[in-house]
DNA sequence: ATTAACACGTGAAAC
DNA sequence: TGTTTCACGTGTTAA
């Protein structure tokens, strides 16, 4: 059922959701302007076709970033754009919990293995995340989610 | 340097970016139908309203979405749409990459005490990833990313 | 004053 | 059929 990854090929004119690679030459139009007053050009008509390029191209970016965080989520249901941030979400909350959960087990192993031995020296060589599990207690290698109690209304981003 | 947690509450006219709270009542508007022909209104401005609003659902849900988002991530740096999205990509492969390395370590420790305890199976009561260390290789827990061959085909992420 | 980011309305296409 | 989703162009606003 629902087989989405077979072509999905809508775009009724130029580009639109599922392709963002055919669309190379469509850019550099020329934009009807729709109004004949274009001839010297210096405020109105040069300024407008500005501002529709650089809508063009954010929309194309913003929708790129969203087919990458599409690729990225392996459980995709459907290809809306808010579907896919929904799904996308609904991930990171479960790795969140997966990864929380599995450093309780780490503290547990090691806790078993009191004093034993020292099989954990050999993970230290990555910088990013700082994985040696002496200090990976539960929230301490990426502030996992800490940061939900107040997460928009005034947007006090640190 | 750049202090975006200052207060950031832009908002022309009615809601806009980031705040996405106050804005409860401001949807029930009368869409002023810029035609004076409304009277009978059977075809033409009635359905015109209707895509009006559903257009505007459409926008304001999809929004929500990425604040809730944005809400998830931990270190975000800029509240663009288009870097939320970017952030929360770079999020979920760090997350990713720090999972399988975690069960890596897991399975090591699991080697090192061979057959002594069995501390594991305590952790057995959850369903939806079956986080047994045992079964808990590489990428079964939950698909890890592993359909990003084809996932849009072209679509490179970069 | 130029740029960047956004919400809006609208027509068209997909479902 | 009708509903939903989308890209587009436009005006507006903040930096």
């Amino acid at each position: 059922m629902e087989n989405i990854s077979d072509e999905y090929t809508h775009c009724w004119e130029t580009n639109t959701f599922f392709q963002a690679e055919d669309l190379q030459g469509y850019l550099d139009e020329e934009i009807p302007t729709h109004d004949s007053s274009s001839q010297d050009g210096t405020q109105s008509s040069l300024m407008a076709n500005r501002n529709i390029v650089s809508e063009r191209n954010r929309r194309k970016k913003l929708n790129e970033r969203l087919y990458a965080l599409r690729s990225i989520v392996p459980n995709i249901t459907k290809m809306h754009k808010e579907s896919i941030v929904e799904d996308a979400i609904d991930y990171i909350q479960k790795l969140q919990e997966e990864e929380r959960k599995i450093q309780a087990e780490i503290s547990d192993l090691e806790s078993a293995e009191t004093s034993s031995k020292s099989t954990i020296s050999e993970f230290d060589h990555d910088e990013t995340f700082s994985s040696s599990p002496k200090r990976l207690t539960n929230e301490s290698f990426y502030d996992s989610r800490g940061s939900r109690s107040s997460p928009i209304e005034v947007l006090e981003v640190d």
